[in-house]
DNA sequence: CGTAAATCTTGCCATTTGTAAACGTTTTAT
DNA sequence: ATAAAACGTTTACAAATGGCAAGATTTACG
């Protein structure tokens, strides 16, 4: 279950305003199942039909997809206090094109979508809490479609670096690329470049 | 105000299932402002804040970004029964960095986000609903995002075509350019190259 | 209808990117 | 601690892209 410090950063990344307090979402953490993976394990796989919403406490999951040519391809790199879900069920309510694996020993607070979303709908604050993680996702995936439209390759490295300090000092070059929409050839020499200035 | 040919494609649109009847929508269509514009008018300018959110009924609007050189790029392009709202402002509570403008005669209806939300919350049948327009957004989105991370240049302006037949032919193949994120030079020889086959 | 403006295409050239492979380095795992 | 695997960088070459401008085509508008 979330402790003290785990509430607070919670409160931060979602907005989790004042009239929100223990009571109102005790049983939401009462709810939440702790889940402890090691180095390189498989979250979702491809396939996968499962609607577990789940808040990294600690760790990296990544999450890629494998194209005709059998090639990984990262799509998405998350980190502490992000959130996994199997977006293809979901959103579309169909199998996962995507694998979800974790990069890191990472521990996650998991709860089933139609659960929490019946928890939530169960208490007036969550509720109105309700929009402000939809207003935080839309905020980071309109980021992201902004930066492959006006911003150059080079750029939206600056960028995806500056904001994500933390992820990009723990994981590989050759995920960071992929996310960037780039070869991990081509981000090597973007570095380069930056690097003789 | 909706006609019922609106209110089919809107339903349609928008999974406003059954349980959704004219009566809990009364208030909301009665407050619906129609608007109309010519070709070439500015629905939002850059360093407004205005936060009405407008259905569109008939036309085209090209949202819109000026870079430091003057450059005008195309960010992305609304048609009938897509949303415009002015992102920095609901998003962000920030003056808008985009500008929205018609690129056909242009017949819309808006109505102010807050006022929207206070509706909604009204009527639990269309606070029900609240999350497939979420979804919907999410959707598209994610759709973007994926394909500028697992298509080439010439697959994405493939799968945009076929999925917005109607925009494709209806507009300057130098926005479709900048919203797939290419120069119109570079989707001209793409087009070339898939006639070549 | 006819002219002016806007748009699309093409060519040229410089730059960037992708692919494949080699190399040296770092990290992992036993 | 050590061998094996994974990774980052670099090189060479082919392909794609961007910038620029000229010419052809289409569209807009009086």
């Amino acid at each position: 279950m979330l402790n003290k410090l785990d509430l607070t950063k919670f409160r931060q990344f979602y907005q989790f305003g004042k009239e929100v307090d223990f009571k109102d979402i005790r049983e939401l953490l009462g709810t939440l199942e702790t889940r402890q993976f090691e180095r390189k394990q498989t979250l979702i796989g491809h396939g996968s039909t499962m609607t577990q919403v789940s808040y990294i406490r600690k760790g990296i999951v990544r999450c890629y997809h494998v194209n005709e040519a059998g090639e990984e391809v990262t799509f998405r790199l998350l980190a502490e206090h992000d959130i996994v879900v199997n977006v293809d069920s979901i959103l579309w309510n169909r199998p996962s094109r995507f694998y979800y694996e974790t990069l890191e020993r990472t521990s996650i607070l998991s709860i089933d979508y139609d659960v929490l979303q019946s928890i939530v709908s169960k208490y007036p604050s969550l509720e109105k809490n309700r929009k402000f993680v939809f207003q935080r996702m839309m905020r980071e995936a309109h980021e992201r479609m902004e930066s492959f439209v006006l911003l150059t390759p080079e750029e939206r490295y600056v960028q995806y670096a500056a904001k994500n300090k933390e992820i990009v000092n723990r994981v590989a070059d050759k995920y960071i690329a992929n996310v960037l929409g780039m070869t991990p050839t081509s981000l090597s020499r973007i570095r380069r470049r930056l690097a003789e200035r």
